[in-house]
DNA sequence: AGATAACTTGACACTATGTCAAGTGAGAAT
DNA sequence: ATTCTCACTTGACATAGTGTCAAGTTATCT
């Protein structure tokens, strides 16, 4: 799992062969295989390891105190500083989404995750009474989740070159303006 | 072409072979490869096809006419409205980028174009005046292109199940609340 | 001395893309 | 009437990567 950390965040999670993640943990490929029975389990663990390894739970924490429009601030802040350290795994299980279900199930389960943080900074928001008008809580929340997701992130980061604080400032300003009143 | 245009069309992109193409189009595997060497050639071909049969530019006509705000409006009904079109090539072709290089250019190129559309969108709130102080053109127009990407509207569309009408008027909304003023 | 667990090497099946060679059949050129 | 050409066909093959299988090695524990 650490070398399929290392490999894939060297590479942004394109082009890393089971072979290599073998060479790099100094095994042979087929003891890969022992351990993880395909490569979707692999990054799977991997990505639970990753979370393990940064404890997720205690970098969320200081969002899950704050309230009203701080609490989205801090929850951009928070899962938005996080994208970096997991996008190699993570563009890596989007690549195999399309061929391989349990890979799409794996993602799928992360990004809910994100969803309900997403989903508890605009209750937060709707509670101080801050929620822009016209739009429901569930909207809000789709909107949110969209604007934060990795797909958001990789284009504004390497497409068009933004530093990782241009884009957290500029989500959070957007999601101010566009979400709340 | 057409083949490939109804059989991407109806999987939304994933899951279609060559000889997939070649069977609904009904002349053998080897004979797509007299047409198309590769692929990707034989993708963005398509791609240039469906933009012929669409007449792309006169849909577009209509907001290149108008001005100031009313003109972001248009640009994302027309954009936007052509997405649904697209996507099954589209989704395709980023499945393809990770390992193909001509896949990758062949969809850059496409999205550069969209991204000329949001630069003069832009240009022309700036122009009424309406862009929203602390931003920068360049910084709006990056913005706009991210919000109306295709991997944006197939998370509203599919993951969060919107319909085509919720897309276009909540878009509209959060443009004009995060990039004007 | 023997059992067990983690590994090794090497071969193989499968899928998809792309290549190559030899042949067919219909229409145009001479 | 023959020959040429072109779009196609069939069938075999190379390549790359995942995943499987079988037989053998090595260190450790009992």
């Amino acid at each position: 799992m650490r070398a399929t950390w290392d490999l894939l965040e060297r590479s942004s999670g394109a082009g890393v062969r089971m072979s290599d993640i073998a060479k790099a943990a100094g095994i042979s490929r087929q003891a890969v295989y022992l351990h993880f029975p395909t490569r979707a389990e692999l990054l799977t663990c991997t990505a639970r390891y990753m979370d393990d390894v940064h404890k997720v739970d205690e970098a969320l924490k200081a969002s899950r105190a704050a309230t009203g429009i701080e609490r989205l601030d801090l929850w951009i802040d928070a899962w938005g500083g996080y994208i970096p350290q997991i996008h190699g795994v993570g563009r890596a299980l989007i690549a195999m989404r399309d061929t391989d279900e349990a890979a799409a199930a794996a993602w799928t389960d992360r990004m809910q995750a994100v969803r309900h943080g997403c989903e508890a900074a605009i209750r937060a928001v709707e509670e101080a009474g801050r929620l822009k008008p016209g739009l429901t809580p569930a909207r809000a929340t789709d909107l949110l989740w969209a604007l934060v997701s990795v797909e958001m992130w990789e284009k504004l980061r390497f497409e068009c070159g933004w530093s990782q604080a241009d884009y957290i400032t500029t989500l959070q300003a957007m999601a101010r303006d566009s979400l709340t009143s």
